[in-house]
This record gives C-alpha cells, structure tokens and sequence, in this order.
DNA sequence: AAGCATAGTCATCGATGTTGAATTTCTCGG
DNA sequence: CCGAGAAATTCAACATCGATGACTATGCTT
C-alpha cells in the first residue's frame, strides 16, 4: 500500500526534464482571450488547455489580470504604428495612418488580441493601462512628435480617442451603416479627421 | 415546538402592507452601479442595501443584466439631447451638442450613470445595447435626420463613435492632457469635428 | 370564503479567483 | 558528489458569486 502505488499515482512536485509550461499557459491564455474575451476566460480553463493546475497558472502570474498582462503586453500590434511616421508626408499621415489602424483590426492575427484588450478595458486594470498607453506613450505620442507638431500631447489624445471610438462601432459593437463599409470607403471618412487632429487647426473660427 | 416558535421565527412569506421593495432594489441597483461600476456590483450587495433577499431580486428581473437593464434603460440622460437639433441654426448644432454632451458626463446626477453604462458595456449586453442605440436610434440618427442631412445613418454613427471616444479618454480612461482640459476650451476643439461629421462633406479631395 | 397571482425566504448548486501547505525536481556551492 | 535552497507542481480548501427550486405568507378577485 505505500511503494508500489507511489508509481501511479501524481501528488504534485516538480515534474522531471525541461520545463516548458510557462509558454505553454501563456500561449493558452493569450487564445482565450482572444476568443472568448476576459470575463468568459477562466484561470481553470486555462489551466486544463495547457496540461496545468489551476494554481500553478497564479503562481506564475499572480492573478488573472496579471495573467492577461502578460499574454498581451509584449509586442503590441500598434506599436508598429509608429514607423508610419517616417515613411511619407506629413500631410497625408492621416490617410496612411487610418488605413493601417484598420488594416491591423481586420487582419485574423492582430485583430482578435486589440478586441480583447479593448473588451478588458472595463475589468482588467492592464487592459485599460493599454489603451491609454496607445493613446498616449507607446503609439499616438511618438506619431504626433515625429511630424514636429504643436501641442503634440493633446494632438495625441484626441487623434487615439477618435481611432479607438470608430474601431470600437465598427469592430466591438458592429454598428451599423458604419460596420458593414467595406475598409477602403471606411479610412476615406476616417482619414480627413484624423489629419485634421494631427496637423489642422484644433480651434478655427 | 410549534404554535408559539411560529410567532418569531420568519421562514418567508410576503410582507404585509403595502409594498415598495421593487423600487428600492431598482434604487440600491442604480447608486452601486454608478458607484462600483457593473463587475464590482453584487446582487448581494444590492439585496442587503435594499432589505431583501437576494433571490428576490432575480425573482423581479431575471438576471443581473435584466437588473442593469431595469435600473438604466429608463430616461437614459443622453435622450435630451434629441431636442437640440430644433432649438437653433444647424450650421452650430456642432458647438451646441459638443457643449451639452459633456455637461452630462460632467453632471453630479447624470455622468455616474453614463459612466455605469460605457464600464458595463463589455460585460452586460443590455449595457452594449445602450451605447448602441445612442448612436443609432435612441439619439444621433434623429439628430442627423432633424437636420436634414445626407446619408444620416452615417453621420449619425460616425459622430456617435467620435463622442463615445473622447468621452471614454476624457472621462473613463481620464487620460491627459484631454482629462484636464476645462470643458469650454474641450467643447472648442471637439466641437469642430462633431459639425464636420454632421454637415461637412465626409470625403473632400 | 375560495383560489390564484404576487411577494418573500431558505437552502443549495456549480463555478470562479485565490491561498496555503505539501511534494518533487532542478541547480549550484562546497 | 552531495546537500541545501530555489523553483515547479499539485491538492485541498475558502469565500463569494449568479442562479434555481421548493416552500410559505399575503393580497386581490370573484
């Protein structure tokens, strides 16, 4: 009853060889929620789809927003936003920014991850921090420094409160006539006022 | 054992007298909703603020969203600002509608309770319903139709998504420099695009 | 007075996020 | 090479949550 047994049976410790299960719940939770969304996501669900307890999913990441952290923090699809900045004309960066801003929320891999984040935004402290990061630090800023603009910071945030106004009709809530525009019609209307916030004149008579 | 227990015991049963427990649950729900937002709001919580057992509360509403519902759908504060559309020149509806949608947000009464619906959007349908109607039916389509506009559905959306975004930066995310802007000199800059997006040419050269 | 709808409570269920103790394996200094 | 501490892993349990079903008491209608 003690030493034959102690073969079959599991009770915790360490398992032997190469450690792989931090990727493992990682890429797990970063599919879940994608998919499902934050609330529908369950750390137990998680759990089970990358081979794991429960507990050992917390263990790692603390708790589950420290969990959808770190499945969505690192290389943010925006951020490549940025470069748009020193690949043209000023003058016509709304277009070419609005066009792949909605390029990126089409696209089935980057999509899904900034509809989770913004579907988040509402539970998951980390998730909010990421919104405001992009309409401030890590995207919408360096966009509105680059092109040497006045009043980069305010430019910034009315430029990504905008953009995060119209994915969220068009793409989280599916509002219609605005959702059903095929992309190209879509960054026609949207193109014009995004240049206006980076580089018209906020307040004309 | 019987008779007398019978006296002091209260194993359920209804009230007697008159009964006004519906509208203090409806109450207890919309100051927890507004104060904690959706996820932190329990039907609890609500039930012990209101006197009642908790499975009242489902009883009366179904679910915690038919409870949202109950206690938001009604005189949603936004509908008001249907009526500015014939209260002056559509030429500066723009300014007007800028200038009164942020007074809401910013009013002690109304703001915690647009606050409450944009926070439970992600998570209670009815919530994502709201802010849907508001820039459909509820509110901006009759706004673009009462002014006569071409391809209002359109209008209406895209002015709808424009408010939504700079009221979730300014007032949800509160993300600066837009969250501390006082409100005359925001109303300046947001009103511009608003009037743009209701009787300007959508697609110029 | 009878009977049905309404108001109200209780006990309970399954699921969730989180915690603490216990067990096994790895790693590294002596 | 070995012994100790660090890391990985599991289990059992807790408190809380939304929701359900059975049960009881009051009001309303006829």
């Amino acid at each position: 009853m003690t030493m034959l047994e102690r073969v079959t049976t599991r009770p915790g410790g360490r398992r032997p060889g190469a450690t792989r299960t931090r990727v493992d719940i990682l890429a797990a939770a970063q599919q879940s929620f994608a998919e499902h969304g934050y609330v529908l996501t369950t750390i137990r669900g998680v759990a089970r789809a990358a081979g794991v307890d429960p507990a050992l999913v917390l263990q790692f990441f603390g708790s589950k927003d420290g969990l959808f952290d770190a499945a969505l923090r690192d290389d943010p699809p925006v951020r490549s936003l940025v470069s748009l900045a020193g690949e043209g004309d000023p003058s016509d960066l709304g277009a070419r920014l609005a066009a792949r801003y909605l390029e990126l929320w089409e696209d089935p891999h980057t999509g899904p991850r900034m509809l989770a984040v913004i579907r988040a935004a509402a539970a998951a402290p980390s998730a909010s921090a990421m919104v405001t990061a992009f309409m401030t630090d890590a995207v919408m800023l360096p966009l509105a420094r680059a092109i040497g603009a006045d009043q980069a910071e305010l430019r910034a945030t009315l430029t990504g409160a905008y953009l995060f106004g119209v994915a969220t009709a068009r793409y989280v809530l599916r509002v219609e006539p605005l959702a059903v525009l095929d992309r190209q019609a879509a960054v026609a209307y949207v193109a014009p006022v995004v240049q206006h916030h980076l580089t018209g004149d906020l307040t004309p008579p």
